[in-house]
DNA sequence: TTGGGATAAAGTCATTTTTACTCAAAGACT
DNA sequence: AGTCTTTGAGTAAAAATGACTTTATCCCAA
């Protein structure tokens, strides 16, 4: 008596919602059948045959959402017996390995948004499906935390990007305002940023320096699993 | 076509080795089947029938070396598809989710050690069945990771102890000195120990101070994961 | 009884890191 | 030319850290 095995993953990016007020979003896809039907649960699907963790995460992404992440990081595995909470009371157990990922904006808006896909405000979720409002207050809690001691923040962010817009993306996960004079100083020693020569110019203030993010660096220190999941590999042809 | 799940617990604990040197050590089991048969492999085992998986982990190290841990946190879930390497090209994949675990010294030695039971030293492990060799390497960076931000170490000790017997801990664990004025300043800063009143005499010098832990401070936060998986609730029957 | 050995426990001090704040520079716009 | 806004550099106080010194308290041996 086997339970089932599912790969769910919670998607986090930040995007402007209806009052256009940047805020940290994730997609969720609408269920269309029992249990919980046409409530709203995290996109995932069945692991395949063959087919690593990680690569089943990503293939659910850009199955359901079209996204390619910036990180993907494995968040948990939850496998409380009365997790479903179906009505049926016989129904099947299921133990699900939960990823969570980031995608930078200029990606995020590109993604598929029609039918049964929506983007929902973190701090605002409705009721969803089976304990999918725990995942993510425990996806959020991670991405707050690993946000304070690395470098994670990075992927939110396109190829270039401003200091000011770095800050607004901690600012806006951690929920607090940041000092601009400290940030720059402690970004600059992180020495995970680099001047790409460019300027932004077009506002009627002093025009700030690009940066883009060091690409041999990692975001986060993961130890003995650093090298198994690379969603940025692809980008490195060279 | 379903992956089997099982579940495998890192155990640590510091014990003296041969040489009479504390070190850290784990207990492993002999397999007496195939695959890797004869090779010793972390204790695990499947899955019961509408069992939690904290619950299951839990299970296993008291069924396997009868132990009671301090501490007890999913470390991570492992599913390559070539994990188990196994001689037969069509053996069975199987996922495993992965605790770890920490015994205090006095609970060690209470370890069901006979037959297929037998402890290791951590920084000298022998060639192990499937991939365990890499995932005792990911729970010992963990282990030293959390070591140095959070009080997990208290994890290895018993109800009282001195400060030089929590300072040993730190540095076996994290493998360097550390300053014995500074550590008592911050672990007295951090606010989880109280003091017994009691004091440990009978060697020929000052007798140190005995100490026990605040059990209303979490060792590690876990954020919305703390309130799940409890291994000392058995201890406050009142 | 007394002094030496050993470690606990407390204190000192210089250095580094963090935090809060000030101010000139560089555009765009009126 | 003057104003507005944000960048980007600088500075001083406060807090944390690290290396080290001093004193206290026990056992034990002379």
């Amino acid at each position: 008596m086997q339970p089932t095995l599912a790969i769910s993953t919670v998607i986090f990016a930040l995007r402007e919602d209806e009052n256009g007020k940047r805020k940290l979003m994730l997609p969720l896809v609408q269920r269309i059948r029992e249990p919980h039907l046409s409530k709203w649960a995290l996109p995932g699907g069945p692991l395949n045959a063959n087919e690593d963790l990680d690569a089943a995460a990503a293939r659910n992404l850009s199955e359901t959402t079209a996204l390619e992440p910036r990180y993907l990081e494995q968040l948990y595995a939850f496998g409380n017996p009365e997790r479903s909470l179906s009505p049926a009371a016989d129904a099947e157990r299921v133990v699900s390995i939960v990823y969570w990922a980031l995608v930078g904006s200029e990606e995020a808006d590109k993604a598929a948004t029609g039918e049964n896909v929506a983007w929902f405000a973190a701090d605002c979720l409705p009721d969803l499906a089976f304990d999918h409002n725990q995942i993510v207050e425990y996806a959020l809690w991670r991405l707050r935390t690993k946000v304070s001691y690395s470098q994670v923040a990075h992927g939110f962010l396109d190829e270039e990007f401003t200091l000011s817009q770095l800050r607004e993306v901690y600012e806006i996960v951690l929920q607090r305002e940041l000092d601009k004079g400290n940030f720059r100083r402690s970004i600059e020693a992180s020495g995970v940023i680099i001047p790409t020569g460019n300027k932004l110019a077009g506002a009627s203030h002093r025009p700030p320096a690009l940066y883009t993010y060091d690409k041999s660096v990692q975001l986060v220190d993961r130890g003995p699993l650093n090298g198994t999941t690379r969603p940025h590999s692809s980008n490195r042809t060279n």
